[in-house]
DNA sequence: CAGTGGTCTAGACCACCAA
DNA sequence: TGGTGGTCTAGACCACTGC
């Protein structure tokens, strides 16, 4: 928006920029070693030192994951320790414990004006609408509508859904190639519609919580779409500020 | 919790936790610059990198300000970027504006079981509440109860409230020595009860967010308890999942 | 033991700001 | 123009991991 052109760009800027390059072009994979720090000094002919600061950066944004004395590999969906990072539903007693996704609806569609100027498509383009309900300890607490470019999905139906274990994160990035990076949200409270109310097992006008999603891939590229509405009453969302 | 005694300490964080101490000690007071890397390094007998090292992560936790050119200062709440760096209601249409806050309680009283268990106090000890409306654009749209440990802020009434300009941790930092450094919120969905409905000017049982509240000074001790009611009607809470 | 990331140093130079 | 933070380098050594 205001950004002002910078007059001037450091070499380690330079250097994270590249490796983002590599990143984003799949030369190297979620879950694989990077290489060195000494071979990407020699590689870009810099010192250790400015490779480090790239590298810094980012892990620093969740992007590399370092490991002292083994390397540093790319971050992925699959870790334990990125499950809750994009779900922020905390139980009222105990630990956050696994949850159960159940979705019932899994269709093509045309995007509308809204959803376009959301995923930075054009009305019309293809879509895939996702209808799911999350399932702490086999009660109902999340109802959400997931909204997805019709062209980086193309091939996800209810089938793959079910199938896939794990974080649907997890599935865009083994199945698809698109790894989730950044998401805003948007936090309302809402009451429960009828529907809303039958799916999660609650009285209508019930208050929820409802979350607005946009998330990003490389580039800050919008490429999911979603809305949750969250039973409270037995968690909460939860959130540090700092 | 289940933190492993470090095997090791590296010279840069004993430094940072040097220059905590001073922080923490009011040896340099919000606002104010603390001396140059190079002073810091010549009266730590280290090098500047190392300075430097303890420094970036005092800055990343936001406790310093670095300005080139000019010297790193202590971070302060009066500063317009921190204006909402704890506030995180953003309108529905526009930038975030500026809001009037009307505190309509403010007495001393006893800590709760709960309250005093939230604080770190014992049961009985001196507390103080406050509640208070914010208002956006002349609508009342928070309703919040504030509970403090009366020793800290002894002394605070509600004239002292009213006659403060700026946000209440600007407050806390000037009068009563007390900066604000980290919170925890919890949020849910809640129904406005009669108390509730009538402070925000909406019918009972109207849906409203919960943000319930936990805020830190140095050394990660707990000096705030706050629970809020948002109406989310024209405004919605903003969260960055990162 | 070799290889990786992590720390620390000393010094040079650059970008930015205030006076 | 001097002082501050910001960048970059080269090299030494330490801590951790896996073979």
């Amino acid at each position: 928006m205001n950004a002002v052109a910078p007059t001037f760009l450091p070499l380690y800027r330079q250097i994270k920029d590249l490796v983002l390059r590599s990143l984003e072009g799949g030369e190297w994979k979620p879950g694989e070693a990077i290489p060195s720090e000494l071979e990407l000094a020699a590689r870009y002919r810099v010192s250790q030192g400015t490779v480090r600061k790239a590298i810094d950066e980012l892990a620093g944004e969740n992007l590399l994951v370092r490991r002292q004395g083994r390397g540093t590999y790319v971050a992925t969906h699959s870790e334990p320790r990125e499950e809750f990072r994009f779900l922020r539903l905390a139980p009222d007693e105990g630990e956050p414990g696994p949850y159960e996704s159940r979705a019932f609806e899994c269709r093509r569609g045309r995007a509308s004006v809204e959803a376009a100027r959301i995923l930075d498509l054009r009305p019309g383009d293809a879509i895939i609408g996702i209808r799911r309900v999350l399932l702490f300890g086999g009660r109902p607490t999340v109802l959400e509508d997931i909204v997805l470019p019709g062209t980086i999905f193309k091939g996800l139906t209810a089938d793959r859904l079910a199938e896939h274990p794990g974080s649907i994160y997890h599935l865009y990035e083994t199945e698809f190639g698109t790894r989730m990076i950044r998401a805003d949200e948007k936090l309302r409270a809402a009451a429960a519609d009828a529907s809303a109310a039958t799916r999660l097992g609650v009285p209508a006008g019930t208050p929820l919580l409802s979350v607005e999603r946009v998330a990003f891939t490389y580039g800050d590229r919008p490429v999911e779409w979603r809305r949750g509405l969250y039973r409270t009453d037995q968690h909460y969302y939860r959130n540090v500020l700092s």
